[in-house]
DNA sequence: CGCGACGTTGATTTGCCTCAACGATTGTGG
DNA sequence: CCACAATCGTTGAGGCAAATCAACGTCGCG
């Protein structure tokens, strides 16, 4: 069990001091759950209650437009954390979905206990703030980089970030991230190897 | 000089309920400033120590790439908050310049200053985890948008949501906010003119 | 085994960029 | 206040990256 926690744990002392009670009173909270391939987090049309803690696999978020084509928005590989925070914060329905890409376990912790843990240990107010608050400058970075980029300078900046990405999710999902089709991205890592090798 | 804190005591009670006694003790560390077209609120190489309401005018955010192109990322009219957020809490400079279009107004609160706040009047660190979250939804909603929309597209959502932009800042920095050339833009607006006329 | 989804490749089209030239507007120094 | 320079927006020609449409082999799954 406890092993289970180990990376949640480092996780969160990459932002905030916790000593073991602090982190056994949130962990009481977390419930572990296996999500096979193709199952999904959360689905459009559903508040998003939890907040999930990605401890093995690869997830993969998406809308669909009007005319019903997938938008994938982003990925999530152990250690990183997933959820609609507009959905979560407002009680709205969510827009989203997020897919499991693979076999995955998660780490789920319900609004209410989250609220509990905030009154218990404030500290983990601070630590969700400084999460969202990442979350924020990556995606200004993201977008700032990715308005002026070429679709191969995307593609190598998302490898860079995810190095086995092409290992957990389909050549079609990473091209709806990049914003452009199948067909091209195909193209385009022909091109690029057809350099290197 | 209530009179210049009716807009920012508004766009407060959007999110949180405050009293009187509560708002001047807030409005009691604002400073008004009065900033002329194309100077700046924040420098490239500043840390940002201030949070800005733009009470009146008009102010674009850019960044310089390796070639020294200005890379627009933002624009803010009246009712907006401007700064930039990472500088303000990592205290890292910022690579931001923030740039009146117009000659502008705006309410400018120190970072201490703001720490007093939060102490007096709990509720304010709210609005602001508030206003950050809200951010950070816009943008990722422009951005999913964005990826998958041509310019004209991009082009007509920017006028729906600042209606007057044009009227505020030159074509050259729409364009550049859009990620296209002003050449491109010129088109696409007589494209679209030739449709409608 | 057979179907459907996936990735690849080809041919053609489209959208935006680059480079260049030009009037109109703005700003500045004499 | 005028004259000149700089900047801005527009327009044209040509090029390139990615989209679209279509065909085909492969793989995974029922």
């Amino acid at each position: 069990m406890q092993n289970n926690f180990a990376l949640i744990r480092k996780n969160i002392e990459k932002q905030i001091v916790i000593n073991d009670d602090e982190f056994r009173f949130f962990s009481g909270f977390l419930l572990e759950k296996k999500i096979s391939k193709r199952d999904l987090f959360l689905k459009e049309g559903e508040v998003c209650n939890y907040t999930g803690f990605v401890n093995r696999g690869c997830f993969r978020t998406f809308t669909r437009d009007d005319e019903g084509n997938e938008n994938v928005t982003r990925f999530a590989i152990e250690d990183y954390w997933i959820g609609d925070l507009y959905s979560y914060l407002t009680g709205d329905v969510s827009p989203y979905n997020i897919e499991a890409t693979l076999d995955s376990t998660v780490l789920i912790i319900h609004k209410n206990d989250m609220e509990k843990v905030y009154e218990q240990v404030p500290k983990f107010e601070r630590f969700f703030r400084i999460i969202v608050q990442r979350g924020y400058i990556a995606l200004e970075k993201r977008f700032s980089i990715d308005l002026n980029s070429s679709a191969l300078q995307k593609y190598e900046n998302l490898l860079q970030k995810f190095n086995d990405i092409e290992l957990r999710v389909s050549q079609k999902h990473i091209a709806s991230y990049l914003g452009i089709t199948p067909e091209s991205l195909s193209r385009i890592k022909k091109k690029a190897y057809k350099k290197e090798g």
